[in-house]
DNA sequence: TCCCATAAGTGACAAATGTCATTTTATGGT
DNA sequence: ACCATAAAATGACATTTGTCACTTATGGGA
């Protein structure tokens, strides 16, 4: 496997070759230091996995990600992260970068270069666990599990909607106060505090 | 590395076990058929990692799958599909399943799974390609288009976040009162009534 | 029929919220 | 230092909100 790796640390990116060229399958074409010799590189070598940080100078990982994969859709772009930028998931996911995984995680480089080589995409274990928040709740219309009933799920729905308890009291032709006990009850139920803490949940979780 | 391989389709377990056994480094421990063998058979080898598929009779991967790692947490779990069923990725990442991958995938699956006993995390092409639809809409930043400060942007959050007046204050070591006269402002430049609304209108935009 | 459960409403109350005028505090620029 | 300005705070006030105890329908079963 031929590969190449950026990164603006020297010392890192020579440690990584170190490190990587003792598996006699990997070998390393070329080293950058910043995004735009990883698109140079890129383009010079081809290499089948471009190793790359995120954080450089002039330009970043992340950018320089979108720009190779926009020519080459085929690339293999493994990126390498400090465990405190982790906000780059997502568009690393975007961009189609086919890993994201902690430099300090030294030993387990060279298995994911691997699977990457062969198809894969990897991801931390550090950076897994971020991925579940950013999971889209499925629609979900099924509120039995809260135990609400009818009337108090089409409430939480105006609440949710930014109506006020007169409005809502009209809409359903109740008195102000029955929607008042309506909403009480909902949030001893959902163990919330007020209705902007319903709507949030609502936006939440259906 | 130490496995265990559950397939309801023996042939496939076979084929499965000869082509990971060409890797030296590679042990077989045991071979199950079902969910229920799963939870069994990685009580008792306690293996690196788990090798299952995904549909299976009795009990399926996913089932088995949070039962093991519901009790242990550490547990290494690589899941096979075949092509047609990618409905369950969403459950397979938040149960914890370290890899989700295509069995067809023969050559691939080794590599994978050293990258998982090394602690990442693997997904199949066919799969990653499935996740971007999956993942919320990020944040954007981009409240400029409101005329909206940092500051005031920021208490938005915490709105929607459904903290009340006393608690942003806290949190932004600001009175109380001030807050009150941000929201007031904001609400206006939104034209907005309270902060309900807000709150709304900040899961609708944002 | 009576009883009971549920739905809806009332009234009173404290707390939180939104508005506004005004004052105090910081802060940068000359 | 000075001023101008913005940022933060204050205090007063009306309104909305949430809670609670209690009342009033309503509509089945027994």
């Amino acid at each position: 496997m031929k590969i190449v790796i950026v990164d603006d640390d020297k010392l890192v990116a020579l440690s990584l070759k170190t490190i990587l060229e003792a598996d006699k399958s990997i070998e390393v074409l070329a080293m950058g230091e910043n995004g735009e010799d990883a698109i140079k590189l890129y383009e010079e070598h081809l290499p089948d996995v471009l190793l790359m940080d995120i954080r450089m100078d002039k330009m970043n990982g992340l950018d320089a990600t979108k720009n190779i994969i926009d020519k080459h859709t085929d690339a293999k772009i493994l990126l390498l992260t400090t465990f405190s930028d982790d906000e780059y998931i997502i568009k690393a996911i975007q961009y189609g970068a086919k890993g994201y995984i902690l430099k300090q995680a030294f030993e387990s480089i060279s298995p994911a270069l691997n699977a990457v080589y062969n198809g894969q995409t990897v991801f931390g274990d550090e950076i897994m666990n971020k991925i579940p928040s950013l999971i889209k709740k499925q629609e979900n219309e099924d509120y039995s599990q809260y135990n609400l009933t009818d009337k108090e799920f089409e409430i939480i729905k105006y609440v949710a909607d930014g109506l006020n308890n007169k409005e809502i009291a009209a809409n359903m032709f109740f008195g102000e106060g029955t929607v008042r006990n309506y909403i009480s009850a909902i949030l001893e139920k959902l163990e919330l505090r007020d209705r902007t803490q319903l709507a949030c949940f609502y936006y939440k979780h259906f």
